[in-house]
DNA sequence: ATAGGGATAGTT
DNA sequence: AACTATCCCTAT
């Protein structure tokens, strides 16, 4: 497989890296460093957009390229010249030790170099921090500076020689499911010399893996490994999964334990208390604060009956929804109100509503006597509830309730249109473009008879479903065992997770773990308990995080003016579902990382493994060079091919 | 297929 | 009205 003059591509989330080789280039260290991309770093491809993104990071990744001599030269990728130099001095050496004395260490190492935030870790590492790297060009960080960085830097328990279980690393199955065995043969050639420095180096934290361990790993035999992988995976997956269904339903309760519970909602009060603090102390000049101006008299616009009308016949026409749609409609006016101003006001269960509840009835009846004969008991209108919304989003045809009372006779009939202004059927408009016609999308096909504004009331939109404890479970493994290959993870079977869209996964897993889904790092010891933490306190714990009143960080609360919520939340991420999940325990994907030496700490359902999971230095390091994720996705394919 | 980011449901 | 989680669309 020569990869030599192409062009290779790290992403992940929020970055990307290129390198280009040149076609001359033989360099044992990079002869196949594309299990090293795929299997191992999982690393998304898509690029990173963000407007000062890409410099910046590419920057902050060069300079670490120029990593200090322990570092394989592999790893030197920044320019050609770089690389060869780099190259051409341990070349030779490492081309033959590799082979036949380094590979087995290979696995072993390859989470070390591999993440970034591990090698930080060991003192050598120091000159990285010296680069920009650690400064404000390390990550973007939106919460205190010292919050986040702190936490990834706590110390982790020492390693547990004897009880390590078996190394986490499913290749069989992994492989089984998606791609050949990785082969160390590909991997960079790394000295030994270096690898066994690279353990050795104490860590600050004393944590770092015995270089014992990595040694006499290094012995065992390939099968046997295997085989621990396997059983680990097994274990892993097995852990939780089997009584998972039954979990997906309990979602409410969690909910309800989550915010109901009193530290919560104290450190939750205590968490915007403090933002809007920060807020208005870096901002003396700003207004007020979110918050306060939200609730300010000046701001609360009454609804007028012209306005909710316009409401009613914007949902007739563009459908429940489609708020965004309705507002776009010329004809239609409202009074600076929002998407969800709207949206607000059709749920509005009070008795302002009423008039619009009656008068969407009246449509609905009206339509329903129109299409009886052909299309009877088609329709089936709700009960009037007085404290329900006039439509329900998610209840299959907009199903506006029924009121018990005539229509009103203040408010015009409503007179729903039948065609559009413009009369032409309009793809959903871009959110930079929205477009003053209702998507198609949401004008189906009127089905049994129904006239098509009326079930263009529908909502297309499915219905929100909350991630319960059981799925973030299984998406954690699966995002051990695939990585950011949601696809592979939905499809899953072991995972239950098929009800879920691939994108849902991804949707959240970025919200859920929102570092980890940027940077593809580790994340503190308690960011899955609890990841929106602005808690300076310790990080790791004794102890596995739990539902329960165990909390000890409040949930980050986001401004409204961060409106990329996706990715900004970085140190004061949102905790979406205060599951008993560690963070610490998130384990990079499987496959990269196959320290036979690491015991598997990825503990779900209770099981403390500790903060001492060694996956916190094994998660993948944002690395990216342009073009090797491409590279590598070809070079799969013919792999699996021959 | 995935990332990015907008839209919206539901809650506070 | 603010806020977050989930859903959705589009570009790559």
């Amino acid at each position: 497989m020569n990869k030599h003059g192409s062009r290779w591509r790290f992403t992940a989330p929020g970055r990307i890296f290129t390198s280009r080789t040149s076609p001359s280039l033989r360099i044992a260290p990079l002869r196949e460093p594309y299990h090293l991309v795929r299997s191992a770093f999982h690393i998304p491809r898509a690029k990173y957009k963000r407007k000062q993104g890409i410099q910046q990071h590419l920057q902050i990744h060069l300079d670490r390229w120029k990593c200090p001599p322990q570092f394989p030269e592999w790893i030197d990728l920044p320019t050609m010249t770089e690389f060869l130099n780099a190259a051409r001095t341990e070349k030779a050496k490492s081309a033959t030790e590799f082979q036949s004395n380094v590979e087995p260490l290979l696995k072993p190492i390859l989470p070390a170099f591999v993440n970034l935030r591990a090698l930080e870790r060991f003192p050598f590492s120091s000159s990285f921090d010296d680069g920009p790297l650690h400064g404000t060009r390390k990550r973007r960080r939106l919460g205190p500076p010292e919050s986040l960085s702190e936490h990834l830097q706590l110390p982790i328990p020492p390693v547990r020689k004897e009880q390590r279980p078996p190394p986490f690393g499913p290749f069989a199955i992994l492989n089984g499911l998606n791609e050949p065995p990785p082969n160390a043969a590909i991997l960079p050639p790394i000295e030994a010399g270096s690898i066994s420095q690279l353990w050795t180096k104490p860590s600050r934290e004393d944590a770092a893996v015995d270089p014992a361990i990595v040694s006499a790993n290094s012995t065992l035999a390939e099968s046997q490994s295997m085989e621990r992988r396997e059983a680990r995976i097994e274990e892993l997956l097995g852990a939780t999964l089997d009584d998972h269904n039954s979990d997906l339903h309990d979602y409410e309760d969690e909910r309800m334990t989550a915010s109901e519970n009193p530290i919560n909602k104290s450190l939750i009060s205590d968490e915007k208390e403090r933002t809007t603090n920060d807020i208005t102390s870096t901002l003396a000049s700003e207004p007020l604060s979110p918050k306060t101006r939200g609730r300010s008299r000046k701001n609360l616009r009454k609804w007028t009956e012209e306005e909710t009308n316009d409401l009613l016949r914007g949902v007739v026409k563009c459908g429940i929804g489609n708020w965004t749609a309705v507002l776009a409609q010329p004809e239609l006016n409202f009074n600076k109100r929002t998407a969800s101003n709207l949206k607000d006001r059709a749920s509005d269960p009070n008795e302002a509503t009423k008039q619009l509840r009656d008068n969407l009835a009246s449509a609905f009846l009206k339509s329903q006597a129109e299409t009886s004969d052909e299309t009877p008991s088609t329709i089936r209108l709700p009960l009037h509830s007085p404290t329900t919304p006039w439509f329900e989003p998610n209840s299959g045809l907009g199903s506006p309730a029924l009121s018990t009372r005539k229509p009103s006779t203040s408010a015009p009939p409503i007179k729903p249109e039948t065609e559009s202004v413009n009369g032409n059927p309009a793809t959903r408009q871009s959110p930079s473009a929205k477009g003053a016609e209702c998507s198609s999308k949401y004008q189906t096909n009127p089905p049994l008879g129904i006239p098509e504004p009326y079930v263009s009331i529908k909502s297309k939109r499915r219905s929100r479903r909350p991630f319960t404890t059981a799925e973030d479970e299984a998406l954690l493994k699966g995002y051990a065992i695939h990585g950011f290959q949601w696809t592979l993870i939905q499809q899953d079977k072991r995972l239950n997770l098929s009800h879920r869209r691939g994108t849902d996964l991804r949707d959240r897993f970025r919200t859920k773990f929102p570092t980890v889904y940027r940077d593809g790092s580790s994340v503190d010891g308690n960011a899955m308990n609890s990841p929106a933490t602005h808690d300076p306190g310790p990080i790791f714990r004794d102890r596995l995080p739990s539902t329960e009143s165990t909390h000890t960080k409040a949930p980050m609360v986001h401004r409204r003016s961060d409106t990329h919520v996706h990715t900004r939340q970085s140190s004061n991420a949102t905790n979406a579902g205060a599951g008993p999940f560690d963070p610490s325990l998130l384990p990079p994907p499987q496959r990269f990382v196959e320290p036979s030496g690491y015991r598997l700490s990825l503990s779900f359902g209770g099981q403390p493994t500790g903060p001492s999971s060694p996956w916190e230095d094994n998660t993948l390091a944002p690395m990216m060079w342009d073009g090797l994720g491409n590279n590598i996705r070809r070079l799969k394919t013919k792999t699996e091919s021959h």
